[in-house]
DNA sequence: CGTTGGGTTGAGCGCGATCAAGCGTGGTGG
DNA sequence: CCACCACGCTTGATCGCGCTCAACCCAACG
């Protein structure tokens, strides 16, 4: 198990270079960074690291989906946030030395780039590009996690659902369907929501034209569940 | 009422040199950015910022508390967090120039620094110390926001409370009393609670050791207390 | 004095967690 | 090939936390 480090191959290089963290980089700042990149791989479940560990990388996702959770002092877990290809985490180590904040599991089969923040603090003095890069992501990062707060304060569990599936639909489209990326359980997790709690919203939303077929979900009429 | 837009005096440019994103910076980095500041003054309850607005401005607070809120379609309002002297908002605008992600509105008489955002993204650009300044804020500030994801998640109204309250004690005292610094009602609504159950909270934490008079927290065993 | 605003207290209720049982599908081995 | 199991999910029943509404308290202030 667990944490096979290579070298980047060609596609996981050119996932990296079409993630929001080096979109829109120069060629020249892309290839400095991606001399402290190492991809490691995870299987499910397996501790991408621990809270309270020191900060000595952090990730941006390749393939497959992350999960960051914590504990309480019963051991009772709570997610906190779910990344994604594409997506950028644990960067808050790069300027808070101190700590993890968080565990780090993989929700599934999973593919990491993994660079060192110690090198990376680095490259943040030299290029203002890449730190340019850096707080794009931070920015995006923390604007999700407010956003998370505010859901979770002002929404109930079938409004929650019912906006994480309209974010998954074109906006002007009158009918959509799609799949979901990653199990129902950990999108329970992700909205801050127990797996029977998501399934009782779901079958909620049955009434507003929502239905579910394993993981393909089905809205025959889009304005009519954002009227939800 | 609002508004009343000064330069900086030398109290309020002491006090900005001192917060979180300026400490440590050189004295020419500090120049340039206070170059595009003001200082602004809003009085209880006024509006500093509607979340859609275009985000032409961020803010450090000076003196005084600030309230961040979302309203869910009903008008019901839930804060997201509450900013004090020293801190940095709304930052992500320099990122993210779509607009605000929340209402900003003062909780009280405050006066806060107001940054351009436009002209601070070209600053930071130009300036590596001053890029990381700002990554610092950001990386704060997200911490932060997951930190209050968690505690939503994982802890009850008297928990969250205990938690509150431990955070103002030095980290070794046997007992200790603190004021605190802003009214209930909004140390209710940044831990996600109706001001009732705040109240509600604090006398069950009497079990504890945890006696209210008015603002002011008396805590007899700081310890019995970190075990509840 | 009366008023106003912040805070507390009480009663009732609804949402979502928890526990437990059941369902369906895919995978494995006899 | 089928029996069995494992796992993800659903459904049902119960319970408790925290919201809501309403009344009340109290201190500050005009």
């Amino acid at each position: 198990m667990v944490n096979k480090i290579l070298k980047l191959n060609g596609r996981d290089r050119d996932i990296l270079a079409t993630s929001p963290l080096f979109k829109g980089m120069s060629q020249q700042g892309f290839s400095k960074v991606i001399e402290h990149v190492a991809v490691s791989s995870f299987e499910a479940k397996d501790l991408i690291f621990r809270e309270g560990d020191s900060p000595e990388y952090f990730y941006t996702v390749l393939t497959g989906f992350v999960r960051a959770y914590r504990l309480n002092r019963e051991g009772r877990e709570a997610d906190i946030a779910v990344y994604g290809p594409g997506d950028t985490f644990a960067e808050t180590g790069i300027f808070n030395s101190d700590a993890y904040g968080f565990n780090a599991q993989a929700a599934e089969g999973i593919t990491l780039a993994r660079f060192e923040t110690e090198s990376v603090r680095k490259l943040v003095t030299e290029s203002p590009e890449i730190a340019f890069a850096l707080m794009t992501t931070l920015s995006c990062n923390l604007k999700n996690a407010l956003e998370c707060v505010a859901d979770d304060r002002l929404h109930t569990a079938p409004q929650r659902v019912a906006n994480f599936i309209l974010k998954h639909c074109p906006e002007s489209a009158q009918s959509a369907r799609f799949r979901l990326p990653f199990q129902k359980s950990l999108l329970a997790g992700k909205l801050g929501l127990a797996p029977e709690a998501l399934s009782r919203a779901f079958s909620s939303l049955k009434s507003a034209g929502v239905s579910v077929h394993g993981r393909v979900i089905e809205i025959n009429d889009v304005s009519a569940l954002r009227r939800f």
